[in-house]
DNA sequence: TTCTTCTTTACGGTTTCCCGTAAAAACAGC
DNA sequence: GCTGTTTTTACGGGAAACCGTAAAGAAGAA
């Protein structure tokens, strides 16, 4: 079993849940943060006097505050701390349930384990923490309940731009202009009408309110 | 100090925390379910052994998985309850941050407090059960401020039926047919388009997927 | 280069939406 | 009953969106 753990989380209630199932499990030593500048100094810290951490324990998303953050997501802090410390075991503990998002976690930034916050989700972090002590990996839930509906349109840079815009009462044919101007391409209205028939098409909605809503729920804009 | 806590929360972290944080505020008879419906049954069993729950802290959103449930929400929860012990105080615990809606939860259900699940959400807890305790309620500060400078727009239930079929893709010139056929008036094409153009007016919006999107975000629809 | 293929744009017809005006209906007070 | 007010509906012109088709352009391969 880990030695010593960081915990970045920046919900009180969820730090306190993670650093007592780590109590549970017998682990003595672990430092928790609730904001990632706080993490990646105390990480650093660590390195420096020889005494690092094995595990990083973290969330994806941290709500802003007075305090400015130079860090202000998982992903990013994940990265710099594993520019000084490549070998870090990382598990991210967050409500994220959309699987492509998941995924590239553990396959951009090489993560060890992912759990959701969700019903069973101590439990979850005590079988994450054993699988990772034996150097296994842990992704549970992840490909086997595949998220409810097909989402399965990959929404490009140049949909989230017109949908945004449309979201922000622009009208459709001021629309190319708009791309132009920022250097958007292509920007043709006729292009501009095809991209979003396409999306509405795909996602099986027959109006653009349709699918404004449909991306809000999604929480694409 | 309350005595007796009955707490529904599917989360099993935030389930441990809240738990947690009442043992150290010296409640000691605390109740603890993942599910809605195991939580009206224990508030029943409760009240009919003349042993009833003096205070209910709840989620809002509670997540379906294989077991079948009749509530599945925590507002249905509350108005379950409230139906048969209608004076038990009630503490909303969420992530959920939308004004309107923890207005709504105030004004419609009258909770006696609400805590956002957040960065020092267990700190929060501990204030709300002070206040509470003391016969008060507790409201974030945010929604204090807000409640004088919020939109003075009051979306009628005949909006909310325009904007949630708009936004559920049917046409315009078809929505008279579909307000006769329930029985909403009133039902004429112009009426319709009065109405859109008056939420738009005095919301600021130039189009419907602005409007759909800008409700969107308030959770009304 | 030329040819092919794919992407982007331009254009026209149709539908839907937007908005103003006026008629019709519902409602209130007398 | 009548009269004035408000709400609802009907209608019509113009703008925007929608949709199909065809032309223009870009990219790649021979």
């Amino acid at each position: 079993m880990f030695h010593k753990v960081l915990i970045a989380e920046d919900h009180e209630s969820s730090n306190v849940s993670v650093r007592k199932t780590l109590e549970d499990a017998g682990i003595a030593l672990c430092d928790y943060t609730y904001y990632c500048d706080d993490a990646l100094q105390r990480a650093q810290k660590a390195f420096l006097t020889h005494e690092p951490y094995e595990l990083l324990i973290t969330d994806l998303s941290f709500e802003e505050d007075h305090r400015k953050q130079n860090i202000q997501n998982g992903v990013d802090l994940i990265a710099e701390i594993r520019k000084i410390q490549p070998h870090i075991k990382v598990l991210v503990f967050s409500v994220e349930s959309k699987v492509s998002i998941i995924h590239q976690l553990f396959q951009d930034l090489d993560i060890d384990a992912y759990v959701r916050k969700a019903r069973r989700d101590v439990e979850e972090l005590k079988k994450a923490l054993e699988a990772l002590s034996k150097g296994n990996k842990y992704m549970p839930f992840a490909l086997k309940q595949a998220v409810k509906t097909q989402n399965t349109y990959e929404f490009s840079e140049y949909d989230i731009i017109l949908l945004t815009q449309l979201s922000q009462g622009m009208l459709q044919k001021d629309i190319p202009y708009y791309l132009e101007k920022n250097g958007y391409k292509p920007a043709g209205l006729s292009s501009v009408e095809k991209r979003l028939n396409l999306m509405r098409e795909t996602l099986g909605c027959s109006k653009n309110e349709q699918l404004i809503a449909f991306c809000k729920d999604l929480g694409i804009i």
